[in-house]
DNA sequence: ATGCCTTGTCGCACAAGA
């Protein structure tokens, strides 16, 4: 060991455009060597890159038009950049980027993740978040394979447990809170990933996402939906992990906060 | 609660989010 940390986050920032400042602010406050972001509702020309370069960042995106979208912003240059989720030549949703980035002590493999929110239940936008949920076990386990420290970032949109919500009870009629949809995430996590959060503090609340709406904020009516899963090679050099829950009082917020880990590098 | 906010679109309201 080195004795230096990989700092990586994820973060859904809802909106790129509208973001670059508060963005800006946590980059310059964080100090990420790697940040995931999810909803950056942009296409990859129009995505403001200049602002995070000039913060000595690279900057790598997969976006579309209006919805979705992800980025890497790292201070090492991506390798192997992987655009879109294996198995489905059809879907044109914007919701998977895997980058290799070269650090002190070998390789760590990064995926910026936003899956689906498959809301309402009943109609076609569930089973296409069951069927992306299939899909990312798929390569996760063919990632495994590899057996190097592997993080898999992002908007998950599963609400893992019923201690994961501050009212669970709300939740019973969500796709966030299907059993289905949790039983897809104890299959990941089943495969050998360690949830980064939950390994590190075991009982705090660790909210990640607060409605805009009706005072979720300030009622502290959260959900945790943002995850961090690493392969055994990346949990053995888990250093620490934390969410920059300050962050949602921010002017311009996003509903979501960073989510952030140290591995020993 | 179909609501409550917020963002992006080429809008003069709407879809989507969670």
């Amino acid at each position: 060991m080195s004795g230096h940390t990989l700092r990586i986050a994820t973060w859904n920032i809802n909106g790129v455009k509208a973001r670059i400042d508060t963005v800006s602010a946590w980059l310059r406050e964080a100090s990420p060597d790697i940040a995931c972001f999810q909803e950056i509702k942009s296409v990859d020309e129009a995505f403001p890159g200049d602002a995070f370069e000039a913060l000595g960042y690279n900057v790598t995106t997969h976006g579309q038009k209006g919805f979705n979208g992800v980025a890497l912003i790292s201070k090492k240059p991506p390798e192997d950049v992987r655009r879109g989720l294996p198995g489905d030549d059809s879907d044109e949703q914007a919701r998977y980027l895997e980058a290799v980035f070269s650090t002190g002590d070998g390789v760590v493999r990064v995926a910026s993740i936003y899956l689906p929110n498959g809301n309402p239940v009943e109609s076609e936008k569930f089973p296409y978040k069951l069927a992306w949920l299939d899909r990312l076990y798929g390569h996760a386990r063919s990632l495994l394979a590899f057996e190097e420290p592997l993080v898999l970032a992002g908007d998950y949109n599963v609400i893992p447990t019923p201690a994961d919500a501050r009212f669970p009870e709300n939740w019973t009629g969500d796709a966030l809170f299907q059993p289905q949809s949790r039983g897809a995430w104890r299959r990941l996590s089943a495969l050998g990933f360690t949830d980064a959060s939950r390994a590190v503090a075991p009982r705090d609340e660790l909210f990640t996402f607060w409605d805009y709406q009706a005072g979720a904020w300030q009622k502290n009516n959260g959900i945790r939906i943002d995850h961090m899963m690493l392969s055994p090679q990346a949990a053995d050099r888990l250093v620490c992990a934390g969410t920059d829950k300050h962050v949602r009082g921010w002017e311009k917020p996003s509903d979501h906060i960073p989510v952030w880990i140290e591995l020993a590098a």
